[in-house]
DNA sequence: GGCTGTTAATCAGGGCACTGATTATTTCAG
DNA sequence: CTGAAATAATCAGTGCCCTGATTAACAGCC
């Protein structure tokens, strides 16, 4: 008898928001590549020759995530792995020219596909909208690492 | 050489929104239910008795999702599944006592993580948060169903 | 009664996301 | 130099999430 409403919960709002996303995502931006698949090219379009580790830490994607969205990519002849030469755990990532290409054609339809989404906010709220997820995101993720205590005694 | 930034694309930031949650969730809340699992005691507190679709559709889940999560939680022994006998086709859903004890167990730590989680954001803050979050997640549920019989506010 | 269409649930298949354990390589202390 | 800690990547296991196809049951129409 002491069930509680779930639209103020940020968590359910957080997973109804993200599926609503993938809907438009599917229906105008891509059926093949998907919204961390994307993140993963962009991130490597603006610093080619990074390794896994990195790219995830970019986009927010944990080790095990990061390693089958590119073995995906890579599946797709988006993406070339290359053992570091200068440390052999490494490799080093970069996209193929289709992966190029591919990138550019999903960063048009992204935008157009973040206007219908956010259509509903005026441009004010839009600003607030991205603010105020990133403030509660990141204040989440810090206490995940909490200030490393540079004096150690463990 | 024309790499977007992340931290203007609504589905990026719903995803680290939603990473966020389920960090603090399992290590506030519990490791055990997980956050759909709990929306879905959640609903059949407030209507015993709802079948599978219903439930999906209360707490925003597809009907091959929920089926999971159901049999997750009636093996665990939170709750009964019987055949309608109105309806063939429909199993009505039921807490058992101990599904009702985990649901009110959790209900508390629920609303503690919940204070955590929005502590960055003034009160104010929080119920825009909560209402630009909900206008644009309806907005896209709305584009799926285009002619939907809306039952305009009774 | 039989046809047809709809609906509740399941199944097959793919992708995202996390944790904990393991493997290979590098780095650093002694 | 050598063994121990650290690090990059993989693997095993679980759970969420979606679509499209299938199965069983209901409902209406002739």
């Amino acid at each position: 008898m002491a069930a509680v409403d779930l639209t103020t919960h940020p968590g359910h709002l957080a997973r109804r928001l993200q599926q609503a996303h993938h809907l438009l995502w599917n229906t105008m931006v891509s059926e093949e590549i998907t919204s961390p698949q994307f993140a993963v090219l962009n991130t490597l379009v603006a610093e080619p020759g990074l390794d896994q580790r990195t790219v995830g830490e970019r986009v927010g994607l944990d080790r095990s995530t990061v390693a089958e969205v590119i073995s995906r990519l890579t599946r797709r002849g988006l993406l070339d792995k290359v053992r570091d030469p200068q440390d052999g755990r490494r490799f080093l990532l970069r996209l193929t020219d289709d992966g190029v290409r591919t990138h550019r054609k999903l960063t048009v339809r992204t935008a157009r596909m973040n206007q219908v989404f956010l259509a509903p906010l005026s441009a004010e709220e839009q600003t607030v909208f991205f603010d105020l997820i990133l403030r509660v995101a990141d204040a989440a993720e810090g206490l995940r690492n909490p200030a490393e205590p540079l004096v150690t005694q463990a």
